[in-house]
DNA sequence: CCACAGGACGGCT
DNA sequence: AGCCGTCCTGTG
């Protein structure tokens, strides 16, 4: 078998791009900080990607399918320096080449990004988010399709994670693109006007249950373009909101995920019941209302809302805070 | 069989 | 504006 490797630079990033004739493909990024698959992946911000044996991860995003694996260098002593930033680690990508990683992956990942700031200004708050920021540290918001990330949370309305899970895959095989791998299908998932071509009865197989007619009025309401998904850029976040919540299916805390896990805007604080019961445990040391919680996350975390929300949420759900 | 989990919405105050 | 019953599909 032929064997083909490049060594390249990338936004800061050495990659080496390593393909072989018998299609396997593949790609490394070394120097990879704030990076934990597990925590990235089961965060509750994305429903796509599953855990292989390996501890590595499988998804299908923005049309392409990928196993994601991360190599930490030092991986059993401390997680970071007590400022916020660890040693970093290599970035396996596996079926990407040098263009998908330009095209999809680099953004998809927020690669971008320096959480290592993000995670020493928000350890800095209190001993509440530095506990939140050490246990999940490693997340990393995702910047997803937009489109996927609106149906994804409409069927997270009063759900749980699996059966939102189920529900995805199932409407990305019923309307999406097939690619096989290795003689495996994935599907992707599928893009406005399949989805608004679909009848409600079709939908109904999917499992989305009374969530059926807002996915069926929503995806008719984009493909006519009630919402423009570009035009959420040019607005301010509250405004943004307003504009989601015009969709069927689509309240405060559906408007806010979506924003926030398409890299649209940051200064959200999706709040669910995780994040309500730890907000009540750890700050408010009571029962508070939603509109109490944000305006308080909105004034104490500002720019940071977002990424506060993630670390909190993964602490509470993972350590069952607030639970009864 | 029942209790419970989980947000949006509409009707009521 | 705030409160609360209802919606659906699961699992324990």
């Amino acid at each position: 078998m032929e064997c083909e490797e490049h060594t390249m630079e990338y936004k800061g990033y050495k990659i080496q791009d390593h393909q072989s004739s018998g299609g396997g493909k593949l790609i490394r990024v070394y120097d990879v900080r704030d990076f934990n698959p597990v925590h990235i992946f089961e965060c509750g911000q994305c429903f796509r990607w599953y855990r292989e044996h390996d501890g590595s991860y499988t998804g299908v995003a923005k049309g392409k399918v990928a196993n994601i694996f991360y190599d930490a260098y030092d991986y059993c002593s401390e997680h970071n320096d007590g400022h916020g930033s660890d040693k970093g680690g290599t970035l396996y990508i596996r079926n990407a080449d040098m263009e998908d990683f330009k095209n999809v992956w680099y953004d998809y990942l927020d690669l971008g990004r320096n959480y290592g700031d993000i995670k020493e200004a928000l350890m800095r708050k209190d001993d509440i988010m530095k506990k939140a920021v050490e246990f999940g540290y490693g997340i990393r918001l995702l910047r997803q399709d937009f489109w996927e990330t609106l149906i994804s949370f409409i069927i997270s309305a009063n759900n749980r994670i699996p059966m939102i899970m189920k529900v995805v895959a199932s409407i990305s095989e019923s309307f999406g693109k097939k690619i096989l791998i290795n003689e495996k299908a994935y599907h992707t998932f599928p893009d406005v006007e399949n989805l608004a071509s679909a009848s409600i009865e079709q939908l109904a197989v999917c499992r989305a249950g009374f969530r059926c007619k807002y996915i069926d009025i929503t995806s008719k309401m984009v493909e006519e373009g009630c919402l423009k998904p570009s035009e959420l850029y040019l607005v301010n976040t509250d405004e943004a909101r307003e504009m989601l919540k015009q969709l069927p299916g689509v309240g405060d805390k559906v408007a806010d995920c979506t924003l926030l896990y398409s890299g649209i805007k940051y200064d959200v604080f999706p709040t669910d019941v995780w994040v309500k019961r730890v907000m009540e445990e750890l700050y408010f040391h009571r029962e508070a209302t939603l509109k109490e919680i944000q305006k308080f996350a909105a004034n104490y975390f500002g720019e940071l809302a977002g990424f506060a929300q993630q670390y909190l949420f993964y602490y509470a759900r993972e350590n069952k805070i607030g639970a009864k």
